[in-house]
DNA sequence: GTCTATATCTTGATAGAC
DNA sequence: GTCTATCAAGATATAGAC
């Protein structure tokens, strides 16, 4: 992939992180990467071509981070502790969400393609996550586990409103007040 | 207020909980109102106004409808569970997300004022939802509560990410699924 | 691959008549 | 209070030269 595309793709990505789908335009990626707007049509025929590709990457990054993760700690508990680190590091201090969390919102503005991957993506992180559960339950590392699937679920979904917490704040600290409640369980 | 200015909040507060604060504009609110963009301004000079005004009547509406629950149920479980069913209520079946989760997420397209608005409404639910819990604690109907101020935070968060999670799916099954965790414990 | 130039549409907002 | 008419700015997208 060239450079032009990939600077193409984190600027959009971080824009529509931090200003949600409608709120960046082919001019902002252009005066932030150095080219004309018409030029981005050449990558990206489409704002919908756009956004299926940042979704994808989205998914390969986030997954190869998951799987990350399994390779480096040996315990549910530890393994959930960085699950959680992750979504911190993503927030970036408050100023930019979960990338399906911002397009989620813009629902209406997706093409229909986007909502799938959006839906791929939810399904693959509640995978990972409910893997960690069971062997939290099995290993005895996270307490109280009773249902991992449902808890799995649970945790996406607290993680996901954490952050739009610190985001409404632009304050970490809130993401942590948010998930205190999962990490002391650890 | 007039019959007008209602129907107006009315439908803006529907189109920014489903399609975002960006996702809706004073053509949309015209056509479903049934008057000219113009005569918009004449209630809503500009949309800074306007979303303050939604955001407004949000809290006041909220805070209202917390108080019927206080007023009509005695225990902590009973509470909470209601509150439950005020968030599921506010899906719409996965159609419309709740007014300051929609808005955050085009945080940069809002005014301050906007978003010192939506700070207070979050502390107020927050504030809310704590008494409930250290109520539960106290009449032992909600289980293993230890921080009741932690536990607020985390219980908005996990209401707002389990609207998401609807959202995405467009299914109040993912909702009921995501908060299963924390009813069990009713 | 990137450019200039342009098309077409939509945006929020204003002026002034009624 | 609502209208018509209009504005300037911004949006996505295309055509065709280099």
């Amino acid at each position: 992939m060239s450079d032009t595309k990939t600077a193409l793709l984190d600027f959009a990505e971080h824009a529509a992180r931090a200003r949600g789908f409608d709120g960046f335009s082919y001019a902002d990626l252009a005066e932030a990467v150095g080219i004309r707007k018409a030029s981005i049509h050449y990558h990206f025929p489409t704002k919908a071509n756009l956004s299926a590709a940042l979704m994808d990457r989205y998914h390969t990054v986030l997954e190869g981070e998951c799987q990350k993760i399994e390779d480096k700690y040996e315990t549910g508990s530890e393994r959930l502790q960085a699950l959680v680190q992750l979504y911190r590091d993503a927030l970036n201090d408050g100023k930019t969400l979960c990338l399906c969390v911002s397009l989620i919102s813009s629902r209406e503005s997706l093409s229909e393609e986007v909502i799938e991957k959006i839906r791929a993506f939810r399904a693959m992180m509640v995978q990972r996550i409910q893997s960690i559960f069971e062997l939290g339950q099995t290993d005895k590392t996270i307490s109280g586990v009773t249902n991992p699937a449902s808890e799995a679920r649970a945790a996406l979904a607290l993680l996901e409103g954490a952050h739009l917490t610190a985001r409404a704040e632009e304050n970490i600290k809130t993401f942590d007040e948010a998930i205190g409640i999962l990490k002391s369980r650890c």
